[in-house]
DNA sequence: TGATCGCCGGTAACGAGCGA
DNA sequence: TCGCTCGTTACCGGCGATCA
């Protein structure tokens, strides 16, 4: 998926990307072999196979933070295939609209690891255990999960990050997390299928009140369940968008 | 090589929609 | 309800293709 994209290339809309493959060249190494490609000019030509092979680098490097900042934000779903191995989908809970973060939830897609405001939700934790992965994954992170953390403890996503609210609009899947859920057969615990995130934040408050574990075990679950279905819903996501993608189904 | 024309990308403004 | 980002649209400027 990676090496068949040009869309970070200056100059290089969609429609142009398309045109690209069009004339066959389907590969980076196409690209760079090919004396002259339409729609480039014989200028542009030389710029380009510059940036194709400081990518080329970059990946057998395999940094991904120079990776991050060479493609555009919106086209980071491309980079799944290559970083899902090292990727951490991530969701949080907060107190309120925009308030604290109350839950923390991590998963390599195998293993969750949940922080708690007031047990183990600590800045240099979280940090340790972001710098472990290096790639995101969320549903809506881009304007909640990543801004508020980045609020709450003052850091940095230098990952690359993959917001599955913007892939699931790409083939029409809208109407938020659950319901684009239901729509593909992503099943959820029962204990927590009417569990809203509006939900979330008045079991923190009956937490908080009454110490009453059960509260926060069902908060705990719910933020589990959210993480835990991100991968399914980006194996059944992602390929889709590329589908569209590449044969021009959707632009 | 220069002139012209048309297409395409960049940018800004605004609206939609999602999270808790 | 608030804050955020992305998508859409319109407009403008620049680039590329073509021709003389």
């Amino acid at each position: 998926m990676l090496r068949n994209s040009f869309i970070f290339l200056d100059r290089v809309s969609k429609r142009g990307e398309q045109k690209i493959w069009e004339q066959g060249i389907h590969h980076w190494q196409d690209f760079l072999e090919a004396k002259k490609v339409d729609g480039i000019s014989n200028s542009l030509k030389p710029v380009h196979d510059a940036k194709l092979n400081q990518l080329r680098k970059q990946v057998i490097k395999d940094n991904h933070e120079e990776i991050a900042k060479l493609m555009p934000k919106n086209e980071h779903w491309r980079l799944y295939n290559e970083f899902k191995d090292e990727a951490c989908f991530l969701d949080i809970e907060t107190s309120g609209y925009y308030g604290d973060v109350t839950v923390l939830g991590m998963s390599d897609g195998y293993d969750t690891k949940m922080f708690v405001r007031g047990i183990n939700l600590e800045k240099n934790i979280v940090q340790k255990e972001l710098k472990k992965y290096k790639a995101l994954v969320t549903f809506n992170g881009s304007s909640f999960d990543l801004p508020v953390l980045n609020r709450y403890f003052n850091l940095d996503f230098p990952q690359i990050h993959i917001d599955l609210r913007w892939a699931c609009k790409r083939i029409d899947l809208t109407g938020g997390l659950k319901k684009i859920e239901r729509e593909m057969k992503i099943k959820r615990a029962e204990e927590v299928q009417n569990v809203s995130g509006e939900d979330a934040v008045l079991l923190w408050r009956q937490w908080r009140k009454t110490g009453n574990k059960k509260y926060l075990d069902l908060l705990i679950q719910y933020n589990e369940e959210d993480i835990l279905n991100l991968k399914p819903l980006a194996e059944k996501v992602i390929p889709k968008v590329w589908e569209n993608v590449r044969f021009n189904k959707k632009i």
